[in-house]
DNA sequence: CGGATTGATATG
DNA sequence: CATATCAATCCG
């Protein structure tokens, strides 16, 4: 037998391994007990410094420290920080899928630009978390339209902030009459007095108001249109700030308007409430940091006249002669002047002659490419 | 200025 | 094949 053979039977022998192994079996027990006796130990103090903790967490007094330990998980997050843009802020609903509300300053020279909104198209924020966000499925065959809240015509100075006010964080749903009509000529009267104010503040937003029922009881009741469950507004508020050169407020006014269809009759001023009105329907402070008692009464000193029918009509032909890109089309525009028994002022006269000169041009040099 | 709708085309 | 995208047309 050799030296190795014989090194290994003895690791063999059944009596040095029942030594060995019972010595590893007791020295294993002991240990594996001391393990669980230390770790049990060390779980007893920790159950104790918790226990300690919450009571220390109460009885101290400490409120702050107390939600620390109720919000262990942290606070439900509402999302509803401020968001910037380029020319204008808002705060997102994520409940409505709607702005709360939107704010602008806008300038006589930040309205001259260019952008042009044929070039913009409504699509979500891609700042909004899509769980929460809006889409234009949900608008699509709704019978709402897309309202924006600051306007894509207070946005001309440049393509992006154009692009940004088609943001769906921007849009609520607005009945379409009142989109294109009250509510248009009621942003047009926010520009307007740019020619007078060099700065104006609007803030805009939606408004849920309840409403009185057969029962007698009031009841906040509102559509909520597409699979996201888009809020449509029962109203929209405005509030208007003009500022001097100095950029000291001088006049405001605070609209509450029903999104729905209004007509030439009515008068902007016969929706002007106390600021304080529309501050306790929408539960927020409104314009928290200007001192209400020096500044006068829009409507008093400006009036707050929109524009009549005539003046309108004739705003948004001009618009569409200026935009038109065939003599067809030119014509169909101008045409729509005697259907609705309206005068053509010299500028409107000027504009279509202008046209004319110009679209029988370019057809003429496209035909003959054509023949050609 | 403010919008919607539709039909053709591109795309995965 | 279903779904985006765009251009054209239309409306107040």
């Amino acid at each position: 037998m050799s030296a190795k053979a014989r090194f290994a039977s003895y690791f063999r022998n059944p009596i040095f391994l029942r030594g060995f192994g019972y010595g590893g079996i007791f020295t294993a027990t002991l240990s594996f007990y001391g393990f669980v006796f230390d770790n049990w130990r060390s779980q007893k103090k920790k159950e104790k410094d918790a226990e300690e903790q919450l009571k220390i967490a109460f009885e101290d007094g400490d409120k702050v420290t107390r939600g620390q330990s109720i919000l262990k998980y942290g606070s439900p997050e509402m999302g509803n920080g401020v968001r910037y843009y380029s020319n204008f802020a808002l705060v997102y609903d994520q409940q409505k899928r709607t702005p709360a509300w939107v704010a602008e300053q806008i300038t006589a020279n930040l309205l001259k630009g260019t952008a042009n909104r044929k070039h913009s198209k409504f699509k979500p924020d891609p700042g909004v978390p899509e769980m929460f966000s809006a889409e234009n499925s949900d608008y699509w065959k709704s019978g709402w339209s897309r309202g924006h809240m600051a306007p894509a015509g207070d946005n001309k100075y440049n393509q992006e902030s154009m692009n940004e006010s088609f943001y769906l964080s921007n849009v609520v749903p607005q009945n379409l009459d009142n989109n294109a009509g009250f509510w248009n000529r009621l942003e047009m009267y926010c520009r307007d007095l740019t020619k007078k104010y060099p700065s104006v503040h609007v803030l805009s937003g939606p408004l849920f108001m309840p409403k009185g029922e057969e029962d007698g009881k009031r009841y906040v009741k509102y559509q909520v249109i597409g699979q996201n469950g888009v809020a449509v507004p029962t109203h929209l508020f405005k509030v208007i700030v003009v500022e001097d050169k100095l950029g000291e407020p001088v006049a405001m006014a605070t609209f509450i308007v029903p999104n729905e269809p209004i007509n030439f009759d009515h008068k902007l001023t016969e929706y002007q409430v106390p600021m304080e009105t529309l501050e306790g329907v929408v539960g927020m402070k409104i314009i928290p940091k200007l001192d209400r008692q020096i500044v006068g009464d829009l409507c008093e000193i400006e009036g707050c006249k929109l524009m009549d029918r005539t003046e309108f009509e004739l705003y948004f032909i001009g618009r569409k002669l200026g935009s038109a890109n065939t003599l067809h089309r030119l014509d169909k525009v101008w045409g729509e002047l005697e259907e609705k028994k309206l005068q053509p002022d010299q500028y409107l006269k000027d504009l279509y002659n202008r046209k004319l000169v110009e679209l029988g041009k370019t057809e003429e040099k496209t035909t003959q490419e054509g023949v050609r």
